[in-house]
DNA sequence: CATAAATTGTAATAAATAATTAAATTTAGG
DNA sequence: CCTAAATTTAATTATTTATTACAATTTATG
């Protein structure tokens, strides 16, 4: 196993990788190949070797890989066999919403606490999740032994409740809020700017060499 | 102004310049050099002296940019002078949690319509927004000139309400359902996977090298 | 047991992206 | 009118990422 350091989209590929094989292994299916693979779920059947190759040997030549056993490999590889505990921050709309989302299930994460600043949702309960003062938050991570922290407060907060988090010893924080944050120090901070994402479908949209009707 | 093909990279460092513009616009800063800028925000200032340079020359040599014309610039080249129709298709918990977004307005976007496939849900309204069938969408859409849509609904029918929007005419798409969609023709699908963002997280936190306590 | 077919793992190459540097140009201001 | 400041532009280098090609290995088969 080599011990360069392993580019985020290679990550995110394993995780499409372990998505696919989920798939297959719900059909039914016992091994395949990179190049199957490659086919069924348009990926590269090169870059899907490659990327398992730095961690290590998972397939069979002539054969391809086990689908059990390459998920169950992949599983171990990003840490989804340990249940993750997280917190979010900001019982909005937003908030409660991933509250219910049944990606993080899936993905063996469990939403433990919801933190707010508004007294009024202070107690209050997102289905069996408890809303909790934000100011709490150093003590209830701990109590509950959280390992993520969502952020899904407006953009002006937001780097503020991403100081109390990180005092508060999380390592990983998903950020909703529409701006960079800056961090200190060893923390996975992974944002999900849906604002670019919005304005790279408007510029398209503006490209006058696009046939949408809009010159 | 170059016709080369634009990175998509280099359009997303785009909208995080409009949006540090905006924030010296609120403050009163009449002029800022990409020097100042890029200090300021934690940038490159031949990044975005380069970025901008593809669509023209908006900077006065000895002064820097004129905050208030550079943002309008960016506001043109990013098509966010016109509001921007959004249907979103899934009124579930994050579908009208989206319809609340506030991010959608003030990137000038409008979200105009939702829809289900829930008998029940149809007619209901989420603030302003009207739920309809899905199986009117290409006649609401037209109707209603929905520019972009939204997929908010479970993996397993998000291919299928891609085609159906794609048959209705729409351009621009943005999915969270966490699957990659296939596309046909000058359509620009904007995927984002929260599940794969998740696991970057946990595949973080089961690295040994983090000091986080876990090993 | 030898050989053909299949498929991996990886080295080499190519392509895309980002960062750096340097020179030419323009403007503001004394 | 000269100087300093800052942009524009081009050229270069470095880095990262993706693709291609092929040797090595395994399995299956007669």
């Amino acid at each position: 196993m080599k011990v360069e350091k392993i580019s985020e989209l290679t990550t995110n590929r394993l995780s499409v990788y372990l998505r696919c094989l989920n798939e297959l292994a719900a059909e039914g299916v016992k091994t395949i190949s990179s190049d199957k693979l490659a086919k069924r779920f348009h990926l590269n059947s090169a870059q899907i070797r490659k990327d398992l190759a730095y961690f290590g040997e998972f397939g069979v030549r002539g054969v391809g890989y086990y689908v059990k056993d390459l998920r169950q490999d992949l599983t171990k590889i990003l840490g989804l066999e340990k249940e993750q505990c997280v917190a979010i921050i900001g019982a909005g709309r937003l908030g409660t919403a991933l509250t219910d989302y049944y990606g993080f299930k899936q993905s063996n994460f469990r939403v433990a606490a919801l933190f707010d600043a508004d007294k009024e949702k202070i107690g209050q309960k997102v289905g069996d999740v408890e809303i909790f003062d934000i100011k709490d938050f150093a003590e209830i991570a701990k109590r509950d032994k959280i390992d993520v922290a969502v952020i899904a407060v407006p953009a002006q907060f937001a780097q503020n409740v991403l100081e109390q988090i990180t005092k508060a010893g999380i390592k990983a924080v998903m950020n909703f809020a529409p701006t960079p944050l800056h961090v200190e120090g060893d923390i996975k901070l992974k944002t999900v700017d849906l604002t670019i994402s919005l304005e790279s479908l408007s510029y398209f949209l503006a490209q006058p060499t696009n046939s949408n009707g809009k010159k």
